[in-house]
DNA sequence: CCAAATAGTAACCGTACGGTTACACTTTGT
DNA sequence: ACAAAGTGTAACCGTACGGTTACTATTTGG
């Protein structure tokens, strides 16, 4: 199922735990969360942490993926984009070493 | 890709970004958050909102899929898989029916 | 009827999230 | 050499997130 706002994610985690035969205080003592906590993520709580949705997803054995929609975006690079030396060049740019004086 | 931890998913924004040629205050800006909590996510902050994530993912047309990893209760022999009953009986078992008196 | 189980809600409270501002460090371009 | 761009970090501060506890529906079962 695809993810796009805080009530995707709270009906599809509704969802599955109904499916697995458990209640809001199994699934939040198993993510070690709070059941009140668990009826607001529930209902979209868009201010939940990311952490704790993940340690629930994680408990309800489910697995996230995600993915760029559009492979790069090249604005007026023209239609060359055979190696895309651009991104190595860039990844190569990370900061390296922290240098001391 | 998969998501296990904060710290993957903020990698995983910084590799977007920096493909899509964006700075932190760009991205920063067209999400409506700040720099600060960019920098924060980047590094794999666990208590980062998950609203802002979201928000964060779609300003750089990234998609969130979520999937259950296994379909309820792993029923050894995948061959026919019957109009999984379990789940069935559960939510019957749970919570039925809004009955009226 | 009453009791039990599950879920939604309210209050209070300590903590930390997020915004703002400022400064330090590194790389790049002039 | 310098300045600019990009990033990491620190401080302060208002706000709200999350935990705890309690109470309220709603349904089921005895």
């Amino acid at each position: 199922m695809r993810i796009r706002t805080a009530t995707d994610l709270g009906a599809f985690i509704r969802e599955r735990r109904t499916k697995l035969g458990m209640d809001q205080i199994a699934l939040a003592k198993k993510a070690g969360t709070s059941r009140k906590w668990l009826v607001e993520v529930e209902q979209g709580k868009p201010g939940a942490e990311i952490g704790l949705i993940l340690r629930t997803l994680k408990s309800l054995e489910i697995s996230i993926e995600v993915e760029a929609d559009s492979p790069v975006e090249t604005p007026s690079q023209g239609k060359a984009k055979a190696p895309d030396i651009n991104s190595v060049l860039d990844s190569l740019k990370k900061r390296p070493l922290k240098k001391q004086i």
